[in-house]
DNA sequence: CTGAAAGCGCTTACAG
DNA sequence: CTGAAAGCGCTTACAG
């Protein structure tokens, strides 16, 4: 590695202060035209380039936003990330991404030890002293957690399940099986709870698969389903995993979606529409969630460096989620 | 957000100088017993976490890890990157990620601006003036380019295609179809070559179709297929999402997989196994990938950085990829 | 319009 | 074992 070029050396180079150096290269207006172009000439000559983390420092800023998730490799957050880099690279920042189930103390210290301005955290399993005490500007995507002290964004999984509901019953599903997710997520939790309203308000024969939002659980929920007395007719899944999963599980059996049963998925992961059946499932707009949560985190950003006196208006509306209706889905066998 | 305690404010409590705090933070064994009580309990009393711009200001360093790909959401990249995170976080290392498609100067600026004092690059279509042009510790990974002057790492992409064209072979496939990537794409190029070689080797009646990797590739490769004269009755996609494209295509148009025609993806990504058929596929073992290159990069920074003297071995050995073999694929009809 | 100087919050020779 | 002081590479009041 060759030794980098400091604003010392462009500044003797131009015959100029360190000073004279910053401001062309920062508000190059308050410089006069000549020495401008003599410090422009070094830059070039040099290479030179600020150096991030001095700036950073002195600025006392990291121009940084951190992006925690509780598995980088899952599917549905990508699509996320890659929203929330481009919105953050648009404006200057940087972005660091972190599985958010490390250990406790190197989670706290990520929040903590200056070098990031901003977090979009999407996880609501965390120890909300945690995330508390990071005390930097931070949005909940997703999943949430009341005891976190910060705003959240994204859909209305309750009204969502409903939609999954309505769906079916339109169909003239009358029995429906809903394969839920691990209860200590809210996620999963709100979706069982819009399905159960749902359900009842329909007067809908339901019940209920106690899953994991993993492909496995949804192949297990399959089996169970197959040895139903009175099989429900329909099947709503709270998440895409789960669905394929039942799906592929009901193909081994000899069983056939949708003539046999009907399955809705949740989220429209990259793979829904190329399913084959392909999926009909709940859309959850990724891309949009991941932009309004980088704005808005960034506009939070803003407002704690006092860039503007007024705090960022509260986005109570929810981001909107709706159904798509694809092949997995039919009209109720009799 | 309440003002940050500093080291000095630790300091003043205890009753030592910060120099003290500091050597009780980082090597606590060169401090006396008894101070060191007094200032731990003073960092425990204030809350005090390092500043870690600070601290890397000082030392000139970042650790961090940079990872730069074409496109963020895309699903072949997410275990990469948590494998690379859990790497890079197990040695207190944060990981920074871009996507590398982003404007000219914002790229060199990522590598240059003193934030990131390692690159792990899967991209193999940049400018190599700017790559070169980091002078950081860099490692390729999956995709590459002679031009970029760094090490590089992945599978023998070659031999890979070679392991499709000898399983459908041996199937007793006499004509096969490949359906290439873009031909500005090293991997892409790779593949179509080690496919070519392999059917010669073989006396394959083969031919090629010209794709991009995408779904819609390999939807329209399919359309292509029907009309063939005498039609393959093997099919080899450079990507698994072309192969779910042909697939699906397939199915539209009231062909069966593997029964009139058998295809073999390329990559193994997460849905590889849930499709119906499951695809059969070459895997790529994208956490060793991502892990190794981790790892190699780190030990490349450890030597920038003298911590030790010689440099990191060289891992001429590419990454092992296999074939998967699952139901797309099957004899061929005579 | 420009420069000298202070300071962001640490770490680390150096001296004792 | 501990402290005073310098310095990492910038930016920014302040003064002129």
């Amino acid at each position: 590695m060759v030794p980098r070029v400091r604003i010392k050396d462009v500044a003797m180079l131009a015959g100029v202060s360190t000073a004279t150096v910053s401001r062309t290269l920062s508000s190059p207006e308050t410089v006069g035209q000549k020495t401008r172009e003599k410090v422009i000439k070094a830059v070039k000559a040099t290479g030179y380039r600020i150096n991030g983390a001095a700036r950073d420092l002195r600025q006392r800023r990291a121009r940084s936003i951190l992006i925690l998730a509780p598995n980088l490799s899952n599917t549905f957050f990508s699509q996320i990330f890659a929203a929330i880099q481009e919105e953050a690279s648009e404006v200057g920042l940087t972005v660091q991404i972190s599985d958010s189930r490390i250990g406790r103390d190197r989670l706290l210290s990520l929040g903590q030890d200056g070098r990031a301005d901003g977090i979009v955290l999407l996880d609501g399993g965390l120890d909300p002293d945690v995330v508390n005490g990071w005390n930097l500007p931070l949005i909940q995507l997703s999943e949430w957690n009341i005891a976190y002290d910060a705003p959240r964004l994204g859909i209305d999984n309750h009204a969502a399940a409903d939609l999954a509901v309505e769906h079916l019953a339109g169909l003239g599903h009358r029995r429906i099986l809903h394969v839920s997710g691990p209860q200590e997520n809210v996620l999963a939790v709100t979706r069982q709870e819009g399905f159960l309203a749902g359900a009842k308000k329909r007067g809908i024969d339901q019940s209920v698969f106690p899953g994991d939002f993993t492909l496995e659980a949804g192949a297990e929920a399959a089996r169970f389903w197959s040895t139903m007395q009175h099989r429900p007719t329909g099947v709503f899944c709270a998440s895409d995993e789960c669905a394929l999963g039942f799906i592929s599980e009901c193909a081994h059996m000899g069983f056939e979606v949708p003539g046999d049963v009907s399955v809705i998925g949740f989220d429209d992961i990259d793979f829904a529409d190329r399913f084959l059946p392909s999926l009909t499932t709940i859309h959850q707009p990724r891309n949009e969630m991941g932009r309004t949560a980088a704005k808005r985190v960034i506009a939070m950003m803003r407002a704690a460096q006092g860039e503007d006196a007024e705090p960022a208006p509260d986005l109570k509306d929810s981001i909107k989620a709706t159904l798509v209706d694809r092949a997995s889905t039919g009209r109720a066998a009799l």
